[in-house]
DNA sequence: TTTTGAGTTGTTCGA
DNA sequence: GTCGAACAACTCAAA
Protein backbone atom coordinates (compact mmCIF):
# COMPACT_ATOMS: atom_id res chain seq x y z
CA UNK A 1 0.00 0.00 0.00
CA UNK A 2 1.18 3.42 -1.08
CA UNK A 3 2.37 5.81 1.44
CA UNK A 4 0.38 8.83 1.51
CA UNK A 5 2.07 12.28 1.25
CA UNK A 6 0.65 15.54 2.98
CA UNK A 7 0.53 18.77 0.83
CA UNK A 8 0.85 21.80 3.58
CA UNK A 9 -0.80 24.90 2.02
CA UNK A 10 0.02 27.96 3.54
CA UNK A 11 0.50 31.63 1.65
CA UNK A 12 -0.02 29.97 -1.08
CA UNK A 13 -4.18 28.71 -1.40
CA UNK A 14 -4.12 28.17 -5.43
CA UNK A 15 -3.70 24.94 -7.33
CA UNK A 16 -2.25 26.77 -10.61
CA UNK A 17 1.39 27.35 -10.45
CA UNK A 18 1.86 25.89 -7.43
CA UNK A 19 5.39 23.48 -8.04
CA UNK A 20 5.12 21.89 -4.62
CA UNK A 21 1.62 20.62 -4.97
CA UNK A 22 2.50 19.63 -8.35
CA UNK A 23 6.05 17.54 -6.99
CA UNK A 24 3.41 16.25 -4.41
CA UNK A 25 0.76 14.77 -7.28
CA UNK A 26 3.26 14.13 -9.34
CA UNK A 27 4.92 11.18 -6.75
CA UNK A 28 1.62 9.49 -7.82
CA UNK A 29 1.43 9.05 -4.28
CA UNK A 30 -2.39 9.63 -2.75
CA UNK A 31 -2.44 13.57 -1.45
CA UNK A 32 -3.57 14.73 1.66
CA UNK A 33 -4.25 18.74 1.76
CA UNK A 34 -3.73 20.54 4.66
CA UNK A 35 -4.21 24.01 6.17
CA UNK A 36 -3.19 24.42 9.97
CA UNK A 37 -3.95 27.97 11.67
CA UNK A 38 -0.67 28.41 13.85
CA UNK A 39 -1.06 31.46 16.10
CA UNK A 40 1.53 29.62 18.04
CA UNK A 41 4.92 29.63 16.63
CA UNK A 42 7.40 31.98 18.59
CA UNK A 43 8.30 35.05 16.80
CA UNK A 44 6.10 35.55 14.48
CA UNK A 45 3.82 38.41 13.51
CA UNK A 46 -0.01 37.02 14.80
CA UNK A 47 -2.28 37.55 11.99
CA UNK A 48 -4.28 40.65 12.71
CA UNK A 49 -8.38 40.66 12.38
CA UNK A 50 -8.54 42.09 8.63
CA UNK A 51 -6.54 39.09 7.66
CA UNK A 52 -8.28 36.80 9.10
CA UNK A 53 -11.20 37.99 7.82
CA UNK A 54 -9.41 37.73 4.34
CA UNK A 55 -8.00 33.70 5.45
CA UNK A 56 -11.82 32.67 6.37
CA UNK A 57 -13.11 33.58 2.83
CA UNK A 58 -9.67 32.29 1.13
CA UNK A 59 -9.95 29.06 2.84
CA UNK A 60 -13.88 28.51 1.77
CA UNK A 61 -12.42 29.54 -1.93
CA UNK A 62 -9.52 26.62 -1.78
CA UNK A 63 -12.13 24.58 -0.03
CA UNK A 64 -14.28 24.45 -3.01
CA UNK A 65 -11.77 24.50 -5.56
CA UNK A 66 -10.19 21.54 -4.37
CA UNK A 67 -13.37 19.98 -3.78
CA UNK A 68 -14.00 20.35 -7.46
CA UNK A 69 -10.53 19.12 -8.25
CA UNK A 70 -10.02 16.02 -6.14
CA UNK A 71 -11.51 13.20 -4.17
CA UNK A 72 -9.22 15.14 -1.08
CA UNK A 73 -11.13 17.00 1.06
CA UNK A 74 -9.04 20.00 2.46
CA UNK A 75 -8.06 19.40 5.83
CA UNK A 76 -7.80 22.21 8.30
CA UNK A 77 -6.51 22.37 11.77
CA UNK A 78 -5.06 24.27 14.09
CA UNK A 79 -1.64 24.49 15.88
CA UNK A 80 2.17 24.43 15.85
CA UNK A 81 2.84 22.57 12.53
CA UNK A 82 5.39 20.62 13.75
CA UNK A 83 2.72 18.54 16.13
CA UNK A 84 0.01 18.65 13.57
CA UNK A 85 1.71 17.58 11.10
CA UNK A 86 3.36 14.82 13.22
CA UNK A 87 0.28 13.51 14.42
CA UNK A 88 -0.99 14.15 10.69
CA UNK A 89 1.76 11.66 9.86
CA UNK A 90 0.70 9.20 12.32
CA UNK A 91 -2.73 9.04 11.62
CA UNK A 92 -2.72 9.08 7.53
CA UNK A 93 0.85 6.69 7.64
CA UNK A 94 1.88 9.32 5.16
CA UNK A 95 5.70 9.30 4.96
CA UNK A 96 6.65 13.05 3.30
CA UNK A 97 5.27 16.16 3.55
CA UNK A 98 6.04 19.04 0.73
CA UNK A 99 4.84 22.80 1.35
CA UNK A 100 6.05 26.10 -0.54
CA UNK A 101 8.39 28.09 1.44
CA UNK A 102 8.00 31.48 3.29
CA UNK A 103 10.26 34.25 4.05
CA UNK A 104 9.29 35.55 7.40
CA UNK A 105 12.13 35.04 9.63
CA UNK A 106 9.96 33.41 12.35
CA UNK A 107 8.35 31.10 9.25
CA UNK A 108 11.78 30.51 8.17
CA UNK A 109 13.51 29.26 11.16
CA UNK A 110 10.07 26.96 11.88
CA UNK A 111 11.00 25.33 8.33
CA UNK A 112 14.35 24.47 9.64
CA UNK A 113 13.86 23.06 12.77
CA UNK A 114 10.82 21.15 11.21
CA UNK A 115 13.24 19.88 8.87
CA UNK A 116 15.68 18.41 11.40
CA UNK A 117 12.64 17.13 13.25
CA UNK A 118 11.00 15.25 10.68
CA UNK A 119 13.94 13.83 8.89
CA UNK A 120 15.07 12.23 12.45
CA UNK A 121 11.71 10.48 12.10
CA UNK A 122 12.07 9.48 8.93
CA UNK A 123 10.17 11.75 7.24
CA UNK A 124 10.95 13.77 4.20
CA UNK A 125 9.71 17.22 4.19
CA UNK A 126 10.55 19.32 0.90
CA UNK A 127 10.11 22.73 -0.20
CA UNK A 128 9.58 24.92 -3.14
CA UNK A 129 9.57 28.09 -4.33
CA UNK A 130 6.12 29.51 -5.34
CA UNK A 131 5.82 33.01 -3.78
CA UNK A 132 8.81 35.14 -4.96
CA UNK A 133 9.63 35.92 -8.77
CA UNK A 134 13.36 35.41 -7.20
CA UNK A 135 14.84 33.77 -4.68
CA UNK A 136 16.58 35.77 -1.92
CA UNK A 137 20.02 35.01 -1.68
CA UNK A 138 20.42 34.85 -5.56
CA UNK A 139 19.95 38.44 -6.37
CA UNK A 140 23.70 40.28 -5.43
CA UNK A 141 25.83 43.01 -6.46
CA UNK A 142 29.03 41.76 -7.83
CA UNK A 143 30.72 42.29 -4.32
CA UNK A 144 28.29 39.48 -3.61
CA UNK A 145 26.62 41.26 -1.09
CA UNK A 146 22.64 42.02 -0.61
CA UNK A 147 21.25 45.20 -2.84
CA UNK A 148 20.29 48.41 -0.20
CA UNK A 149 19.12 50.73 -3.22
CA UNK A 150 16.03 49.61 -5.20
CA UNK A 151 17.28 50.64 -8.95
CA UNK A 152 20.20 48.49 -9.71
CA UNK A 153 18.56 45.66 -7.68
CA UNK A 154 15.50 46.00 -10.24
CA UNK A 155 18.04 46.24 -12.78
CA UNK A 156 19.80 43.06 -11.88
CA UNK A 157 16.38 41.12 -12.03
CA UNK A 158 15.79 42.20 -15.11
CA UNK A 159 18.59 41.28 -17.22
CA UNK A 160 18.70 37.83 -15.54
CA UNK A 161 16.58 35.53 -17.18
CA UNK A 162 12.90 35.39 -16.59
CA UNK A 163 11.08 33.68 -14.43
CA UNK A 164 9.67 30.59 -15.11
CA UNK A 165 6.62 30.09 -16.59
CA UNK A 166 4.08 29.61 -14.59
CA UNK A 167 2.72 25.83 -14.18
CA UNK A 168 -0.26 24.46 -15.62
CA UNK A 169 -3.29 23.96 -12.44
CA UNK A 170 -2.73 19.78 -11.33
CA UNK A 171 -4.29 16.88 -12.64
CA UNK A 172 -7.32 15.37 -10.49
CA UNK A 173 -5.44 13.88 -7.22
CA UNK A 174 -6.65 11.63 -4.77
CA UNK A 175 -7.20 11.03 -0.85
CA UNK A 176 -6.33 7.95 0.85
CA UNK A 177 -9.20 5.69 1.58
CA UNK A 178 -9.71 6.31 4.95
CA UNK A 179 -11.29 9.66 6.65
CA UNK A 180 -8.95 12.32 8.42
CA UNK A 181 -10.85 14.58 10.98
CA UNK A 182 -10.82 17.66 10.01
CA UNK A 183 -12.35 21.00 12.11
CA UNK A 184 -14.87 23.13 11.10
CA UNK A 185 -13.80 26.47 9.76
CA UNK A 186 -16.45 28.65 11.65
CA UNK A 187 -14.60 27.09 14.89
CA UNK A 188 -12.16 29.20 14.11
CA UNK A 189 -13.54 32.95 14.74
CA UNK A 190 -11.74 34.19 11.80
CA UNK A 191 -14.51 36.67 10.95
CA UNK A 192 -16.27 38.97 13.28
CA UNK A 193 -19.11 38.48 15.23
CA UNK A 194 -20.57 41.54 16.67
CA UNK A 195 -20.24 44.56 15.69
CA UNK A 196 -19.57 43.42 12.62
CA UNK A 197 -16.88 45.59 11.47
CA UNK A 198 -16.28 43.64 7.87
CA UNK A 199 -20.28 44.45 6.95
CA UNK A 200 -20.13 45.16 3.15
CA UNK A 201 -16.58 43.67 2.72
CA UNK A 202 -17.57 40.83 0.70
CA UNK A 203 -19.27 43.28 -2.01
CA UNK A 204 -15.57 44.98 -2.31
CA UNK A 205 -13.66 42.14 -2.13
CA UNK A 206 -13.73 38.38 -3.67
CA UNK A 207 -10.85 36.27 -2.06
CA UNK A 208 -9.51 33.29 -3.78
CA UNK A 209 -7.88 32.47 -7.05
CA UNK A 210 -11.35 33.29 -9.33
CA UNK A 211 -11.37 36.93 -7.60
CA UNK A 212 -7.68 37.36 -8.20
CA UNK A 213 -7.96 36.27 -11.38
CA UNK A 214 -10.67 38.85 -12.32
CA UNK A 215 -8.71 41.62 -10.81
CA UNK A 216 -5.82 41.08 -12.69
CA UNK A 217 -7.59 40.98 -16.43
CA UNK A 218 -9.64 43.82 -14.85
CA UNK A 219 -6.70 45.64 -14.46
CA UNK A 220 -4.86 44.75 -17.73
CA UNK A 221 -7.65 45.17 -19.89
CA UNK A 222 -8.12 48.66 -18.26
CA UNK A 223 -6.07 51.30 -15.62
CA UNK A 224 -2.77 49.63 -16.48
CA UNK A 225 -3.08 51.41 -19.47
CA UNK A 226 -3.06 55.02 -17.57
CA UNK A 227 -0.78 53.55 -14.58
CA UNK A 228 1.94 56.01 -14.17
CA UNK A 229 -0.86 58.76 -13.33
CA UNK A 230 -3.97 57.21 -12.27
CA UNK A 231 -1.92 55.40 -9.64
CA UNK A 232 -1.53 58.05 -8.10
CA UNK A 233 -5.36 58.89 -7.92
CA UNK A 234 -7.46 57.28 -5.13
CA UNK A 235 -10.95 58.24 -6.07
CA UNK A 236 -9.85 55.98 -9.15
CA UNK A 237 -9.47 52.81 -9.08
CA UNK A 238 -6.76 52.48 -11.10
CA UNK A 239 -4.22 50.05 -9.03
CA UNK A 240 -4.15 46.26 -9.43
CA UNK A 241 -5.56 45.33 -5.96
CA UNK A 242 -3.72 42.09 -6.25
CA UNK A 243 -2.11 42.63 -2.71
CA UNK A 244 -4.36 40.81 -0.47
CA UNK A 245 -4.63 38.00 -3.18
CA UNK A 246 -0.53 38.13 -3.79
CA UNK A 247 -0.20 38.29 0.08
CA UNK A 248 -2.17 35.01 0.40
CA UNK A 249 -0.89 33.32 -2.73
CA UNK A 250 -4.50 33.01 -4.29
CA UNK A 251 -2.43 34.20 -7.63
CA UNK A 252 1.21 33.77 -7.91
CA UNK A 253 3.31 36.79 -8.57
CA UNK A 254 4.76 34.64 -11.80
CA UNK A 255 1.32 34.30 -13.31
CA UNK A 256 1.05 38.13 -13.02
CA UNK A 257 4.86 39.13 -14.26
CA UNK A 258 3.62 36.70 -17.34
CA UNK A 259 -0.07 37.86 -18.10
CA UNK A 260 1.78 41.67 -17.96
CA UNK A 261 4.75 41.03 -20.14
CA UNK A 262 1.95 38.87 -22.66
CA UNK A 263 0.39 42.13 -22.66
CA UNK A 264 3.14 44.09 -23.50
CA UNK A 265 4.39 41.86 -26.31
CA UNK A 266 0.61 42.04 -27.87
CA UNK A 267 0.37 46.05 -27.03
CA UNK A 268 4.11 47.41 -26.81
CA UNK A 269 2.65 51.07 -26.93
CA UNK A 270 1.62 50.23 -23.24
CA UNK A 271 5.37 48.72 -22.44
CA UNK A 272 5.60 52.03 -20.19
CA UNK A 273 3.00 51.47 -18.22
CA UNK A 274 3.40 48.13 -17.25
CA UNK A 275 7.20 48.56 -17.00
CA UNK A 276 5.85 50.67 -14.28
CA UNK A 277 3.73 48.08 -13.24
CA UNK A 278 6.13 45.44 -13.24
CA UNK A 279 8.44 47.85 -10.95
CA UNK A 280 5.81 47.45 -8.18
CA UNK A 281 6.26 44.01 -8.54
CA UNK A 282 10.02 44.77 -8.40
CA UNK A 283 9.63 46.30 -4.77
CA UNK A 284 7.41 43.65 -3.22
CA UNK A 285 10.45 41.20 -4.29
CA UNK A 286 12.79 44.19 -2.68
CA UNK A 287 11.26 44.24 0.59
CA UNK A 288 11.11 40.69 1.24
CA UNK A 289 15.02 40.11 -0.03
CA UNK A 290 15.58 42.89 2.41
CA UNK A 291 13.75 41.13 4.98
CA UNK A 292 15.38 37.81 4.04
CA UNK A 293 19.17 39.72 4.56
CA UNK A 294 17.87 41.75 7.53
CA UNK A 295 15.90 40.02 9.61
CA UNK A 296 15.28 42.62 12.14
CA UNK A 297 13.35 44.94 9.74
CA UNK A 298 10.28 44.43 11.29
CA UNK A 299 11.20 45.78 14.47
CA UNK A 300 14.63 48.12 14.38
CA UNK A 301 15.50 50.78 12.10
CA UNK A 302 17.50 50.31 9.20
CA UNK A 303 19.26 53.39 9.74
CA UNK A 304 21.32 53.46 12.51
CA UNK A 305 20.90 57.12 13.19
CA UNK A 306 17.44 56.46 13.60
CA UNK A 307 18.06 54.02 17.25
CA UNK A 308 18.84 58.03 18.24
CA UNK A 309 15.20 59.67 17.08
CA UNK A 310 13.48 61.69 19.61
CA UNK A 311 10.49 59.73 18.94
CA UNK A 312 7.46 61.12 21.10
CA UNK A 313 4.87 59.59 22.93
CA UNK A 314 1.55 60.79 22.80
CA UNK A 315 -1.57 58.14 22.66
CA UNK A 316 -4.10 61.16 22.21
CA UNK A 317 -2.39 61.73 19.04
CA UNK A 318 -2.13 57.86 17.99
CA UNK A 319 -5.54 57.77 18.47
CA UNK A 320 -6.44 60.73 16.57
CA UNK A 321 -4.64 59.20 13.68
CA UNK A 322 -5.96 56.11 13.92
CA UNK A 323 -9.76 57.08 13.62
CA UNK A 324 -9.25 59.63 11.17
CA UNK A 325 -9.72 62.33 13.54
CA UNK A 326 -6.53 64.66 12.97
CA UNK A 327 -8.24 67.42 10.75
CA UNK A 328 -6.37 66.79 7.93
CA UNK A 329 -8.96 65.74 5.51
CA UNK A 330 -6.82 63.47 2.83
CA UNK A 331 -4.89 62.04 6.21
CA UNK A 332 -8.38 61.15 8.23
CA UNK A 333 -10.22 60.10 4.54
CA UNK A 334 -7.58 57.57 4.36
CA UNK A 335 -7.63 56.48 8.01
CA UNK A 336 -11.39 55.79 7.53
CA UNK A 337 -10.76 53.70 4.12
CA UNK A 338 -8.45 51.93 5.98
CA UNK A 339 -10.52 50.93 8.93
CA UNK A 340 -13.98 50.56 7.01
CA UNK A 341 -12.53 48.54 4.07
CA UNK A 342 -9.59 46.61 5.14
CA UNK A 343 -7.27 48.40 2.06
CA UNK A 344 -5.95 51.94 1.61
CA UNK A 345 -4.81 53.38 -1.79
CA UNK A 346 -1.09 53.32 -2.44
CA UNK A 347 -0.53 57.13 -2.42
CA UNK A 348 -2.83 57.97 0.85
CA UNK A 349 -0.33 55.20 2.74
CA UNK A 350 2.09 57.11 1.88
CA UNK A 351 0.70 60.18 3.27
CA UNK A 352 -1.09 58.96 5.86
CA UNK A 353 2.19 57.98 7.37
CA UNK A 354 4.55 60.34 6.50
CA UNK A 355 1.90 61.98 8.99
CA UNK A 356 2.32 59.44 11.75
CA UNK A 357 6.16 59.88 11.60
CA UNK A 358 6.77 63.73 10.77
CA UNK A 359 4.14 65.34 11.64
CA UNK A 360 3.26 63.29 15.23
CA UNK A 361 6.88 61.77 15.14
CA UNK A 362 5.37 58.81 16.36
CA UNK A 363 7.80 55.89 15.55
CA UNK A 364 7.31 54.11 12.35
CA UNK A 365 6.90 50.80 14.91
CA UNK A 366 2.99 51.93 15.49
CA UNK A 367 1.88 52.85 12.37
CA UNK A 368 3.50 49.45 11.59
CA UNK A 369 1.71 47.63 14.31
CA UNK A 370 -1.69 49.28 13.30
CA UNK A 371 -1.43 48.42 9.36
CA UNK A 372 -0.43 45.35 10.76
CA UNK A 373 -3.83 44.42 12.45
CA UNK A 374 -6.15 46.72 10.03
CA UNK A 375 -4.71 45.76 6.57
CA UNK A 376 -6.43 42.89 4.62
CA UNK A 377 -2.98 42.74 2.76
CA UNK A 378 -0.76 42.80 5.44
CA UNK A 379 2.73 41.46 4.57
CA UNK A 380 5.31 41.13 6.98
CA UNK A 381 8.08 42.26 4.60
CA UNK A 382 5.91 44.95 2.41
CA UNK A 383 4.37 46.51 5.52
CA UNK A 384 8.10 46.69 7.51
CA UNK A 385 9.84 47.88 4.38
CA UNK A 386 7.21 50.39 3.36
CA UNK A 387 7.50 52.01 6.66
CA UNK A 388 11.22 52.35 6.97
CA UNK A 389 10.88 53.76 3.88
CA UNK A 390 8.47 56.67 4.64
CA UNK A 391 9.94 56.84 7.84
CA UNK A 392 13.25 57.19 6.35
CA UNK A 393 15.08 55.11 8.53
CA UNK A 394 14.90 52.04 5.38
CA UNK A 395 16.74 50.81 2.51
CA UNK A 396 16.85 53.10 -0.13
CA UNK A 397 14.14 55.73 2.02
CA UNK A 398 12.75 58.74 0.97
CA UNK A 399 15.21 61.75 2.44
CA UNK A 400 13.99 62.38 5.75
CA UNK A 401 13.41 66.17 4.47
CA UNK A 402 10.80 64.72 2.22
CA UNK A 403 7.67 65.50 4.17
CA UNK A 404 4.20 65.47 2.62
CA UNK A 405 1.95 68.38 3.13
CA UNK A 406 -1.33 66.95 3.86
CA UNK A 407 -2.98 69.43 2.08
CA UNK A 408 -1.17 70.31 -0.45
CA UNK A 409 -1.07 66.30 -1.25
CA UNK A 410 -4.86 66.24 -1.34
CA UNK A 411 -5.10 69.43 -3.82
CA UNK A 412 -2.49 67.33 -5.81
CA UNK A 413 -4.04 64.42 -6.00
CA UNK A 414 -7.70 64.50 -5.08
CA UNK A 415 -8.49 67.69 -7.36
CA UNK A 416 -11.87 67.73 -7.39
CA UNK A 417 -12.75 65.94 -3.72
CA UNK A 418 -13.91 62.56 -4.83
CA UNK A 419 -12.09 61.10 -2.38
CA UNK A 420 -11.99 63.13 0.61
CA UNK A 421 -16.08 63.47 0.50
CA UNK A 422 -16.58 59.95 0.25
CA UNK A 423 -14.68 59.15 2.89
CA UNK A 424 -15.86 62.33 4.84
CA UNK A 425 -19.29 63.05 4.10
CA UNK A 426 -19.56 65.85 7.08
CA UNK A 427 -17.19 67.76 4.76
CA UNK A 428 -19.06 67.00 1.71
CA UNK A 429 -20.70 70.11 1.29
CA UNK A 430 -17.25 72.04 1.33
CA UNK A 431 -16.54 73.84 -1.70
CA UNK A 432 -13.45 72.21 -3.26
CA UNK A 433 -11.01 74.91 -2.49
CA UNK A 434 -11.43 74.21 1.09
CA UNK A 435 -11.90 70.10 1.46
CA UNK A 436 -8.18 70.14 2.37
CA UNK A 437 -8.08 72.41 4.78
CA UNK A 438 -11.73 73.45 6.62
CA UNK A 439 -10.32 75.26 9.31
CA UNK A 440 -9.64 77.74 6.71
CA UNK A 441 -12.88 78.61 5.11
CA UNK A 442 -15.12 81.62 6.39
CA UNK A 443 -17.35 80.82 8.67
CA UNK A 444 -20.26 81.75 6.23
CA UNK A 445 -19.18 78.59 4.04
CA UNK A 446 -18.66 76.57 7.07
CA UNK A 447 -22.25 77.36 7.97
CA UNK A 448 -23.75 76.89 4.60
CA UNK A 449 -22.11 73.34 4.40
CA UNK A 450 -22.77 72.06 7.75
CA UNK A 451 -19.39 72.28 9.17
CA UNK A 452 -18.86 72.67 12.90
CA UNK A 453 -15.17 72.97 13.26
CA UNK A 454 -14.53 70.66 16.72
CA UNK A 455 -17.87 69.40 16.23
CA UNK A 456 -18.73 67.66 13.55
CA UNK A 457 -14.82 68.11 12.01
CA UNK A 458 -11.69 67.88 14.00
CA UNK A 459 -9.26 70.94 14.06
CA UNK A 460 -5.64 70.21 13.10
CA UNK A 461 -4.53 68.72 15.65
CA UNK A 462 -0.72 70.02 14.72
CA UNK A 463 0.37 73.06 12.47
CA UNK A 464 1.75 71.69 9.76
CA UNK A 465 5.00 74.20 9.28
CA UNK A 466 5.48 73.57 12.96
CA UNK A 467 5.37 70.28 12.84
CA UNK A 468 7.20 70.34 9.71
CA UNK A 469 10.27 72.23 11.38
CA UNK A 470 10.15 69.65 14.55
CA UNK A 471 10.17 67.11 12.57
CA UNK A 472 13.87 68.25 10.90
CA UNK A 473 15.64 69.69 13.99
CA UNK A 474 14.17 65.74 15.40
CA UNK A 475 16.29 64.53 12.44
CA UNK A 476 19.25 66.72 13.37
CA UNK A 477 19.22 65.47 17.34
CA UNK A 478 19.21 62.31 16.00
CA UNK A 479 21.80 62.50 13.62
CA UNK A 480 24.04 64.61 15.79
CA UNK A 481 23.50 61.94 18.76
CA UNK A 482 25.03 59.26 16.25
CA UNK A 483 27.77 60.95 14.89
CA UNK A 484 28.79 62.17 18.39
C1' DT B 1 41.50 50.89 -4.14
C1' DT B 2 39.60 55.02 -5.36
C1' DT B 3 36.40 57.58 -7.61
C1' DT B 4 32.17 58.84 -9.47
C1' DG B 5 27.37 59.16 -10.31
C1' DA B 6 23.12 58.10 -8.60
C1' DG B 7 19.39 57.53 -5.47
C1' DT B 8 10.29 55.85 -6.36
C1' DT B 9 6.56 58.80 -5.18
C1' DG B 10 8.31 66.42 -2.00
C1' DT B 11 8.10 71.08 -0.19
C1' DT B 12 9.44 75.66 0.41
C1' DC B 13 11.59 79.85 -0.53
C1' DG B 14 13.15 83.51 -3.09
C1' DA B 15 14.27 85.52 -7.46
C1' DG C 1 2.87 82.50 -11.88
C1' DT C 2 7.12 79.98 -12.77
C1' DC C 3 11.54 78.23 -11.99
C1' DG C 4 15.63 76.61 -9.76
C1' DA C 5 17.91 75.84 -5.70
C1' DA C 6 18.02 74.36 -0.99
C1' DC C 7 16.74 71.05 2.14
C1' DA C 8 21.87 67.06 4.34
C1' DA C 9 24.73 64.76 3.82
C1' DC C 10 25.43 59.77 2.97
C1' DT C 11 25.77 55.40 1.19
C1' DC C 12 25.62 52.40 -2.34
C1' DA C 13 27.03 50.09 -6.76
C1' DA C 14 30.01 49.72 -10.20
C1' DA C 15 33.66 51.37 -13.14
Amino acid sequence: MTKPIIFWFRQDLRLKDNPGLLAAIATGKPVIPVYILDDESPGQWRMGGASRWWLHHSLEALTGIINQHSGSPLLLRRGAPEPVLRRLCEESGADAIFCTRQYEPWAAKLEQNLHLQLQAEHITFKRFSGSLLFEPGTVLTQSGSPFKVFTPFWRRCRSAPQPPRPQPAPRRFEAPHHALETEPLKDWQLTPGAPNWAEGWAALWQPGPEGAAVRLQAFLNGPVGNYEEGRNQPAQHATSLLSPHLHFGEISPRMVWHAATAKMADQPALSEQINKFLSELGWREFSYHLLHHFPDLPEKSFKPQFSHFPWERNDSALRAWQRGQTGYPMVDAGMRELWQTGYMHNRVRMITASFLTKHLRLHWRLGEQWFWDTLLDADLANNASSWQWVAGSGADASPYFRIFNPTTQGQKFDRNGEYIRHWLPELAGLPDKYLCCPSEAPDSLLERAGVILDHSYPRPIVDHSSARRAALAAYDVARDSFNA
